[in-house]
DNA sequence: AAGTGGTCTAGACCACATT
DNA sequence: ATGTGGTCTAGACCACTTG
């Protein structure tokens, strides 16, 4: 039985007050069933959701309904289906942050997963960028984390992560592992959902220049990314400069 | 009724030889024949197509089945749907272009769409680089235009573009305008599907700074961009060299 | 009022993976 | 053999646009 408050339950009734001010339809309202379910963790990264069937049942509407809404959160990458197996909760392994979130690729065309060395980790007030960027009040405090990325040894990518303290506490004090968002995930809860980057090609510094082993004055690519985590908000704000001799970002516009 | 053969005729009937080679759902073959059309100009852009229910007799498959073959080709951008309106192939404007193959925004958030000065325009053989981009034999020629691009009279973007001859003749001789996806729509019936850009931070030359303005050695983004046919031929390199102090290249990683 | 795309349903059957 | 998602159908009704 459904024990959710759908809109226009009577579908023969009379237009409401709530349509009136505009359709929203079943599937979306139920596909904003699902996703409160992952944002609360109710459904957790890796597991199976019950069957289109059982969902369809439990909230009172037809498969086809469900459907739709697993679908389209299916195409936002939030969801996995596989024939003959079942839908799960997408997970952010490796395989998935390399094809969504990592546009920097080796000019032979093979995608690698770059290593990190991690130079330092420090907590500090929010500068203006950082509260513009994470949408945080004034004297709020944000985690910093500095480090150098390379393909097999060649220094490549000089990135500082800045994010905010209130959502992640403690992690100043954690190892920093690899790949950050399955940490975020496993630890916080937080799932990232999309990233906006905006890029710029700028000459290093001295100091960044002598990171990344080049003279300085090099051109580089400079990535700033906002990251958005299912809820629609920013949490992490991670600045890159990468040299791109032998490797390009690559942007597919369809 | 129906011209077209689709595979799996009768389908009460025993798997035949098509099916055992890989299953193509029906509504894919329906895609397949709506592509066909727009690729013949047999629907050309801007028109309307007949309706769902005038599709699905002529075919002889049901309404939901052309329904989902024409909502791929719309989320593919090659068809526009209006509730109440129909259905209609997508055209090249300054809208489309703007967010689709655009990517470069102002600082400030504002996307305009920029002038363009044409420097040059010469037809000669593709060199290695353009021959690998466009798939074309030895000896092919190519058309290729210079030109500059400004923001407000600010020159902001020094443009070159590498088009094969035999696609586009007579272009050379022709005006071009700043919106050439419309003209080879128009003039050429070739439409662009989707793009690949490769990015890059590079010094500038002193001619190309010299053109843009610029001291010499100033960083700029290199963008190599191949666009592609509805055929999936390439037909297009062009290759921008973009200052990025007041504007930057935006890109949505969903 | 008529025509279009959009939603929702119910049911049958298919392809795929696992048991 | 069973259970899952994927396809296809037919029909009803809704929302939106235009005459």
């Amino acid at each position: 039985m459904s024990v959710h408050k759908l809109e226009n339950a009577d579908r023969t009734s009379v237009p409401d007050a709530a349509e009136t001010l505009g359709f929203r339809p079943l599937y979306r309202q139920v596909k904003a069933i699902f996703v409160r379910r992952l944002v609360d963790g109710v459904w957790s990264p890796g597991t199976a959701l019950p069957s289109e069937a059982q969902l369809a049942s439990e909230i009172g509407v037809s498969q086809g309904t469900v459907r739709k809404a697993l679908d389209e959160l299916a195409a936002e990458n939030l969801l996995v289906r596989r024939q003959g197996r079942g839908t799960f909760v997408a997970e952010h392994d490796e395989r998935r942050i390399l094809f969504q979130f990592f546009k920097l690729v080796h000019d032979d065309g093979e995608r690698r997963f770059p290593d990190s060395l991690v130079l330092g980790v420090e907590t500090g007030m929010a500068n203006a960028a950082e509260r513009a960027a994470l949408d945080l009040d004034a004297g709020a405090s944000v985690i910093r984390i500095r480090r150098l990325r390379a393909f097999e040894t060649i220094p490549i990518i000089l990135e500082t992560l800045s994010l905010p303290q209130r959502v992640f506490p403690g992690l100043e004090t954690a190892p920093i592992p690899n790949n950050l968002y399955s940490l975020f995930a496993a630890r916080y809860g937080v799932t990232i959902a999309h990233a906006r980057e905006r890029l710029k090609a700028i000459a290093l510094s001295a100091d960044e220049a002598g990171l990344l082993g080049v003279a300085q004055g090099t051109p580089a690519l400079r990535i700033d990314r906002v990251a958005l985590s299912l809820d629609g908000s920013p949490v992490e704000l991670r600045v890159s400069l990468c040299l791109t001799e032998e490797a390009h970002y690559l942007s597919d516009l369809r």
